[in-house]
This record gives C-alpha cells, sequence and structure tokens, in this order.
RNA sequence: GGCGGCGUAGCUCAGUUGGUGAGAGCGACCGGCUCAUACCCGGUAGGUCGGCGGUUCGAGUCCGCCCGCCGCUACCA
C-alpha cells in the first residue's frame, strides 16, 4: 500500500525557524498525525536547504567553516521542530551525499535529453535572493526588487531549463485537477502567472564553489539551488537506487508551503520538471498565508520577528502551565487562526485570548468538570450500568466527521471549530441536567449517564485534538487511563468506556492565566515605526526637487515601430552632444514618418529601463489627452541640447 | 494598464448553486448556576452587508460602474 506522503519545504539555514516556518511545519505534522490516526502509513518529509551561495557567504562572515555553520543550523532546526512535537520521518539536508547524487544524476538526464541546454546570462543578480533581475527592474541604485540589498553585475555562460516547453501540459494538469494546487486563489494566481507563457529558467550559478556541482561541466558552475532544492522531495524516496519500489511512496500526497514559494516555483519549475524526468506529479499542493504582525509582514528589520519557543515558553511561564501543554497551545493557535486564503493577524494578545478561552475555559475546563464530579460521585470510575445519551452521541459522531473533513481539506481553523461544538454541547447539557443537582437528590442513575456522556465526549475530543495538540491528547487518554490515544474509529462509536473503568484524579492542563482582559501578561514587542508614508502626488514640492528633473530638447533622427507591439515606437534622438535611443508608447498617435526631424522635449536623468529588450534612455515629454500622448515640441527651433527650465 | 482577491456587528471573521425577520467567536452589559481552572449557561449589540445603478416576485449572495486596500503581472513612461 502507498505510504501517504506530506512534505514541508526544505528551509533556509540563514535563519532560524520563526513562526511561519513553525506554521507550515506544525500543518504538516498535524495533517501527518491526523493519516496516521486514519490508520494510514505515512511519511513525513522535512529539512534544510544547505546549498545557496549565501549560506556560504554568512558562514564565512561569520568566521566559521561552512559546513560547520550547516551542522549547527540544521541542529537548531531540529531541534526546534522536536521541541514543538513535530513527528517527521525524514529530515532531508541537502548537503547529504544522496541527495547530491540525485540532484547531479536528473541534471545529466534533462542535459542528455535536451531539457537543459547551454546559454548565457547577462544581468545583475542578487546573492541573497539568487535571482536575476531585468534591468527594468533594478533602480538606478542596483538593490534588489525583493529584500533591497545590492546587487551584482553578471555575465556568464549559464544553463538553463526548459520550461517554456511545459506551459501547455502544465496548463492542462492544473486545468484538469482542480485540487493540485490549493486553495484557489493559488491556483488562480499560478495560472494568471502562467498566462503569457513561462520562461526558460537559468539552473546554474558561477562565481562559489559551494553547491552542487554542474556534473561534466569544467567551469566550476553549480546547480542552481532552487533546482537542487526541489529534488529533495525526490531524494526523499530513495528515487535513485530502489527500482520501481520507490512508488510506495512517490508521488506526494500533500505538499506544503507558505504562498510566495508556490507559483513560481512548486507549481510551475518543479511539476516541469518532473514531466521532464517522466514522474508522476504531487497530488496536491498547498500555500497557506503568511503571519502579519501589526499589519506588517514579518522582518528582521522591523523587529517583529517571533521565535515560537520564546513564545510557548513566556506563555509557560506566565500560566504556569507545563512545558508540554503550552507547546500544544502554541501549536493549537497556529493551526486555530491559520492563514489560509489571505494572510492572518498574529499576536500574543490573541494567542493568550486562545488560550484562555478555548483551551483552560472551554476543553481543560470540561475535562476537569467531568473527571471532578465522575471522582466525588463515583468514587472515580466510569458508573455503572450508564447509559450514553443518543442525542449528545448523534452530534459527537456527526461533530467528528466534520472536524474529519476539515482537517482533510487542511482547514484546521473550521475543523478545531467543530470538534469544540462538542464541548460547547457538553458545556449546555451538563447545565440543563445539572448532574450536581441529580446527584444532591439522590438520583444517582441519571447523574451517572449525563457524566457518562460528557466523558465519552472527552473520550472523542482526546482524538479530535490529537493532530494539534498530541501531548495533551495523551494526557487527556491517561487521564481516562487508556493506554494510548485512540484512533480515529473510535470517534464513530460512542459507549465505549466500560463499566468501573477506573479514572485518573484531574489536575488542570492549561491553568487560567490571570491578567485584566485587554492588558497581555506577555509584553508585545515595541510597535515597529510605520513606513514614511510616500508623499501624495498634488504636494508642492521645492525648486530644487524640480531642478532635478533635466529636460533638454532634442531632434528625432529615425523612428521604427518595435515589432509585436501595439504602442512603442524605438527613436533615435539627437542631444547635440550625443544621441539616444528612445522607446515612446506613442505609436497609437503618431508614425514613425511623422516624427523624423521633429524636436521633442527629453527628460535625460531618468533612469534607463529595458522595454522589449530595446533600452530606453530617457523619455519624451507628452500631454495625456484621453489616454493618447500629445508631444510637446519648442515655440520655434532651438539648437539641440538646451536646456529646459 | 491587465488579472485575481478583499471591503459584513467595537475587534477577528463565517456566510454552498440568489429566498423564512443577516450569523459565530472575542470584548462589553444584564441575569442564572455552583460540579469545575472567578468556570459554565442564557439574554442584550438595533450592523446603510464599501458606494451607486441594474437583473429578479425576491440579492452580502448575479451584472455594470465607482471608491478603498492587498497580491500577482505587464508593451507605465
Amino acid at each position: 500500500m502507498k505510504r501517504y506522503y506530506i512534505t514541508t519545504p526544505i528551509y533556509y539555514v540563514n535563519s532560524v525557524p520563526h513562526i511561519g516556518t513553525a506554521l507550515t511545519t506544525i500543518v504538516a505534522d498535524a495533517c501527518a498525525r491526523y493519516q496516521k490516526r486514519r490508520g494510514r502509513a505515512v511519511y513525513f518529509l522535512t529539512g534544510t536547504d544547505e546549498n545557496a551561495p549565501k549560506v556560504h557567504r554568512v558562514a564565512q562572515e561569520k568566521g566559521i567553516p561552512t559546513q560547520q555553520f550547516v551542522d549547527e543550523m540544521a541542529e537548531v532546526f531540529e531541534n526546534t521542530w522536536r521541541a514543538l512535537h513535530i513527528e517527521y520521518d525524514v529530515f532531508m539536508r541537502t548537503t547529504e551525499e544522496r541527495h547530491k547524487r540525485t540532484a547531479t544524476e536528473v541534471f545529466r538526464r534533462l542535459r542528455q535529453q535536451g531539457d537543459i541546454y547551454e546559454g548565457r546570462y547577462e544581468g545583475w543578480y542578487c546573492v541573497s535572493c539568487e535571482t536575476f533581475f531585468a534591468l527594468n527592474k533594478v533602480g538606478d541604485e542596483r538593490t534588489c526588487p525583493d529584500c533591497g540589498k545590492p546587487l551584482e553585475y553578471r555575465d556568464e555562460p549559464c544553463y538553463y531549463f526548459r520550461l517554456s516547453t511545459y506551459t501547455e501540459r502544465l496548463r492542462d494538469h492544473i486545468l484538469s485537477h482542480p485540487h493540485f494546487i490549493e486553495p484557489e486563489v493559488r491556483r488562480n494566481e499560478t495560472l494568471g502567472f502562467m498566462a503569457e507563457g513561462l520562461q526558460d529558467v537559468a539552473v546554474s550559478r558561477s562565481g562559489t564553489d559551494w553547491g552542487i556541482p554542474v556534473p561534466d561541466d569544467s567551469s566550476g558552475a553549480v546547480i542552481y539551488v532552487w533546482f537542487d532544492a526541489l529534488l529533495n522531495y525526490l531524494t526523499a524516496t530513495d528515487w535513485l537506487d530502489r527500482g520501481d519500489t520507490y512508488l510506495d511512496t512517490w508521488p506526494p500526497d500533500l505538499q506544503l508551503m507558505g504562498k510566495d514559494i508556490l507559483p513560481r516555483f512548486h507549481a510551475t519549475i518543479w511539476p516541469a520538471m518532473l514531466m521532464a524526468l517522466g514522474l508522476p506529479l504531487p497530488e496536491r499542493l498547498y500555500g497557506h498565508g503568511w503571519w502579519i504582525v501589526n499589519k506588517q509582514k514579518m522582518s528582521k528589520s522591523l523587529g517583529n520577528v517571533y521565535a515560537p519557543l520564546e513564545v510557548v515558553q513566556t506563555l509557560s511561564e506566565n500560566a504556569g502551565c507545563e512545558m508540554p501543554y503550552a507547546v500544544d497551545a502554541f501549536r493549537y493557535y497556529m493551526l486555530r487562526e491559520m492563514p489560509t486564503d489571505s494572510d492572518a493577524e498574529f499576536s500574543l494578545q490573541g494567542f493568550e485570548t486562545r488560550y484562555n478561552g478555548d483551551l483552560a475555559n472551554d476543553l481543560g475546563n470540561l475535562v476537569h468538570r467531568t473527571l471532578s464530579m465522575l471522582h466525588r460521585y463515583f468514587g472515580g470510575r466510569v458508573p455503572e450500568g450508564a447509559r450514553i445519551d443518543d442525542t449528545l452521541a448523534h452530534l459527537f459522531v456527526q461533530q467528528a466527521t466534520r472536524t474529519a473533513e476539515a482537517y482533510e481539506a487542511v482547514d484546521f481553523p473550521r475543523g478545531l471549530s467543530e470538534a469544540w461544538a462538542i464541548i460547547s454541547a457538553v458545556n449546555r447539557y451538563y447545565d440543563e441536567q445539572a448532574p450536581w443537582t441529580l446527584h444532591k437528590q439522590g438520583e444517582t442513575q441519571r447523574a451517572g449517564q449525563v457524566l457518562y456522556t460528557g466523558l465519552e465526549a472527552v473520550r472523542i475530543l482526546s482524538v479530535l485534538v490529537e493532530p494539534a495538540m498530541p501531548q495533551v491528547a495523551r494526557e487527556i487518554a491517561r487521564l481516562l487511563n487508556l493506554e494510548s490515544v485512540p484512533d480515529w474509529n473510535a470517534t464513530h462509536q460512542v459507549g465505549v468506556l466500560a463499566m468501573e473503568h477506573p479514572l485518573q484524579e484531574p489536575k488542570p492542563i492549561f491553568p487560567r492565566l490571570q491578567a485584566k482582559p485587554n492588558a497581555p501578561v506577555v509584553q508585545e514587542p515595541a510597535q515597529p515605526q510605520p513606513e514614511p508614508k510616500q508623499a501624495p502626488s498634488d504636494a508642492l514640492i521645492t525648486l530644487e526637487q524640480f531642478q532635478r528633473l533635466k529636460i533638454r530638447v532634442a531632434t528625432v533622427r529615425s523612428a521604427e515601430p518595435i515589432p509585436n507591439t501595439q504602442k512603442l515606437l524605438k527613436l533615435t534622438v539627437d542631444l547635440g552632444d550625443e544621441r539616444r535611443t528612445i522607446v515612446a508608447g506613442i505609436a497609437e498617435t503618431y508614425s514613425p514618418e511623422a516624427l523624423v526631424g521633429r524636436q521633442v522635449l527629453v527628460l535625460v536623468n531618468l533612469q534607463p529601463a529595458t522595454l522589449r529588450g530595446v533600452v530606453s534612455e530617457g523619455m519624451l515629454l507628452a500631454a495625456d489627452v484621453e489616454g493618447k500622448a500629445i508631444l510637446l515640441n519648442p515655440d520655434q527651433s532651438v539648437p539641440n541640447g538646451a536646456c529646459v527650465r
């Protein structure tokens, strides 16, 4: 039988785990645990991405041998995940020999069959992002449009992966497999991204000796880190060495990740690579949203990055909650508020609210009050002759089913709230039946039935809660004197716990946080300074600002349309002391012939932009009349190069 | 500019294929209970469902336009 194969991305080792990476990993773990409880064999992969040149640089800056650095960082990740009760089967490190062999072999095969070809790359490159950028994106500061760091100019031979040829097949696959990319927003986004065809991607890098060498290449190039990283999913199945038996694991049933790496990488390059290899594609790719803090992205520079274990530690201390349960509380919060379609707000206050409300008051208190009464009234044993209430039993089974459906759909916010419906139903039931009054009035039989019904709810809850809170589930099972948390089948049955079955003495699992409402016990980090708003476009500017614009008169010497464009003309203009090429979007108003010899006004100190492959070294001034550009020119003929002021 | 999405009670958000008087949680207020971790249960919030117009017997739910915000993308100049 095929194993249920679930993956997280491998994480960059140049930063420590934060609540974003924790989210992906916890969601994956919850999915894995759910599948296990359903009785499936599960293979759960996570790991670290260690071959990036950036990693090498960071290590050098720290003065540590790179291998030692990645070893240490990988350990930090493993320790963090273990502390968060992540039960992975494989921790893949891309510096492992078997991974290097896989990546090398794939590269070689694709090159042999022509899916990888030799070309050349010339342009700006961000080492930090491992990405090339077109000239018109980089600005005159030559900084990375994504991370803002300085770019390097590269001009080098380079291998390309023929991604473009897979556009159609990929689109067909996405269209015919509605659940291939989830949630739907991401699917639409990917289709939009692909709409005008995919570009071949550079899959090698030069100028570094850290990484997996390109096979059969003497230039010293290494395989592009994303190309290698994606293949870790394949390495983990031992595809290279196992003949066809790797199919007991391959393809992945669920690949989880943040929304940022879905459209460009996992939903395009990755499946195209697999198509090229003739391998089955993953069943589902799921890209969740991001945590935002105070309405802003988490970032080191804003200082609003949370470390999961610190958050847990603080809660544990403030609430007096034992660490394993504080960890589970954190997992619960991550999953209950998990961003699915869009981003969601993370806050310590939100965490505390969930902790007190959902965990201490609802779940914890229900377990505690149920067991307390059973101890007080029935000597800590399942009451003799107790029968479960049919109405409630029906509800339990129904909610368990709904919870399962939501978990299956990676919708933990919904799944957990379906489970919590059981808790509020039992609290209401206790209120109506008042077993304490029944007991007082000597109606022992009735009281026993009511509490038995509640106890069965607790038993079922231990199962429903286990994917999110494994240690809490174990503790509940222990209180019920069960050897382990039951599997999911136990949620379809009621009346399972036998008469006279002994129960443990309860102790609150989640001690209530004692604090004034709205006054978080945990100190929020200092509010990051809001980004200065850009001045509105109608604000007044100074003369000095205006004088920074260098506008000069020029004569058009030549003009030709740029093929396959509607509006663009390529012009050569004469500024007296120099000639420049300018791309202008005026073809709808002017024919090339009408322009030659004409004088125009040119903004000459605008940063160059590449439009349709042509570098434009300035901008023509024109009046905008209902979208049509009407050129401006001097009142009388003036020398070329004359300045406008 | 194009594509996609969002804008629903103080806050965070649910609201399948259009149809009983528009919902949940949190917070607030009032009441009840006392087994329980000052917990739980019930009630109260009179919200132009971003704005305008349209289709319809009937629209947060469909169509058009507009405003605001976000993401992606582009032949923005």
